[in-house]
DNA sequence: CCAAACTTGATGTACGTAAATCAAAAAATC
DNA sequence: GATTTTTTGATTTACGTACATCAAGTTTGG
């Protein structure tokens, strides 16, 4: 059997007090004592009981999704796997909040994390928007000891504890390469549609695909963004109009709005063979990949997403450890033939 | 406050003895009065807190996992992962036990399975071997309420409960595809490089291949499949003959044994512009896709796959549910840009 | 050396459930 | 209606930890 708090207060030859003092840093010990504790726990290997500890402080764990009010599939299926968390809180011991912030606004998601100071959650998860004001309060939340993980888009150079997303510099990279590889010895030029180039993981995308095209594609030149504001209507209307280039042999569409690219690449390409890559395994996208509207998708798996960041927080909060590589986010890459 | 045992007594009018014997099946409640406290467990929405119960039962989840004395890099790596699993037992309340058996040997892995119907582990996660006498022993344990999950290689038709593993069949039409775009307008031949086609797995990815190539690429023509027996010798011996033929342009490695693989291609092909899918990422192909000797990789998550099968074993052995998505083990395709 | 301050021990209650025991009540059997 | 059997209640202990209280012990400082 595993050593439990009265093994550790016998070992040490102290009362169970004594040794409650120590583990949960609690005044009134002295040096020496709390040495000896220290060395009987670390001799027995005793490892907290979380479940009883849980148990016994009817612990629960408040805690904050911070999300932009973007009308996107991509926003729209995070929101619902947090929901999905939401019905295991019981289970789970977790109490999940969801918070919606302007889109885009800095501001706005400052002074909800201002608010959040006061209400003391125990771990905060948020769709970061990249911006020097953002970067300060996050910063002074983790001095105060909040956990805090970045959600979906990271905010760089940050104390935040944890960023649970995929890395979009390497997202772009594959996007290259696939494109590139799927057009094998064509030559030609690639439209690229993003959201915006204020995300910062647009921004990373572009740069990773950017850069292995120039170093392995050259052949493959790269036309000037259409930023279609996540929006299928303006995807739309960008896309059809890009497609009178008669030397367009691929698309890399590296934000949402795609029910507006495939309606354009249906009107306008269904007679061309272009080479399409997408980001984000939706109703749409994935039909679109069935029909060989588009050839790849790449996904991040919104539900792992929520379900790392609340392990990651609620770790965090009890101070213990986590399985790295079951919280690394992988990038998906989707052909019609591993479609879940 | 979520309700507990006393509130359901109080709610149903009976004591918390009875509704005890109801949670838990215990004999000795009159019909009627078992369905009040059915009745009132519903209506309240109670859940047991199966943290409390754990720990009032000082439980434990003795489990096994089987796995082939198999000497390749995969295995390896698996065993690894299940010891890994070992050193998280303290906080999982898990006892796990990994036994070994002959590889490839049906009677071997069903005498090991009729001796633990003995031992009585709460699950049994076990790398099937594809034979009836196989499918019968655990159709026999799942009949005596024993939880299985097959892991990596599935026991199709069988009453196991789960399988972890990634769905070969996508797997194989998934390497097609990527082989057929990466190599476009190129006509010629494919190699494929097997462990055994005595192995499910193995079995299901060339059938996946073939039908996709002989769909959707018909200038590419599949070689005999080359057995490497898993056997880095074998396979390096079995390629260098192979690329005799100048006539091949790609080959497909659906097993074990890359080691040989990627030693050949270096010797013989190395001015050859081959396109190269293998399994699995280890060390030495995680290295022939960064210097470009393979072009792709397609893996199977080992750590993914131990934590599922331990996580679904408690479940069933608690009669609780699981979270589907996360269970479901991705096929990972790995270009050089997107390598963890 | 005495008082104040600090340190430690002893003890009890709580968390939500499991499981056992024994007594009491109800139902079924004759 | 008495007897046996079944059902139910009441109560207790336990799991491993948290946390509070109070008494007793040990150090300090003056």
């Amino acid at each position: 059997m595993r050593p439990t708090v009265h093994d550790i207060a016998a070992a040490a030859g102290v009362s169970l007090a004594t040794v409650d003092r120590v583990l949960n840093q609690r005044p009134g010990v002295r040096h020496v004592t709390r040495e000896k504790v220290e060395t009987a726990i670390r001799d027995l290997g005793y490892i907290r009981d979380v479940a009883a500890a849980n148990l016994a402080k009817g612990r629960t764990y408040p805690l904050v999704f911070i999300l932009p009010a973007s009308d996107n599939s991509f926003m729209h299926g995070l929101n619902a796997e947090i929901r999905q968390a939401v019905l295991r809180s019981p289970a789970e011991r977790t109490d999940i909040r969801i918070i919606e912030v302007p889109a885009f606004d800095p501001a706005a998601l400052v002074s909800v994390l201002e608010g959040l100071s006061r209400e003391k959650p125990c771990g905060i998860a948020m769709v970061a928007t990249d911006a020097p004001e953002v970067r300060a309060v996050v910063d002074r939340l983790v001095r105060e000891r909040f956990p805090i993980v970045t959600l979906v888009s990271d905010l760089t150079g940050s104390l935040r504890h944890h960023y649970a997303g995929v890395d979009n510099i390497a997202a772009g990279r594959t996007a290259a390469r696939l494109l590139g590889r799927f057009l094998g010895p064509r030559k030609g030029e690639i439209a690229v549609l993003a959201g915006s180039m204020l995300v910062r993981d647009h921004r990373e995308r572009l740069e990773g695909f950017a850069a292995v095209m120039a170093e392995e594609f050259p052949d493959l030149a790269i036309l000037p963004v259409l930023e279609g504001r996540d929006d299928p209507e303006v995807a739309h209307r960008l896309v059809a109009d890009a497609l009178g280039n008669a030397g367009i042999v691929g698309i890399y569409s590296l934000g949402a709005g795609n029910r507006g690219l495939i309606r354009a690449l249906k009107e306008k390409a269904a007679d061309r063979t272009l080479t399409v890559v997408a980001h984000e395994l939706t109703a749409h996208t994935r039909a679109a990949l069935i029909d060989n509207t588009i050839d790849a998708i790449l996904n991040q798996d919104a539900g792992h997403e929520v379900r790392s960041a609340i392990r990651i927080l609620k770790a965090k909060a009890d101070g213990l450890a986590v399985i790295a590589a079951q919280e690394r986010i992988r990038l998906d890459i989707f052909l019609k033939d591993n479609l879940p």
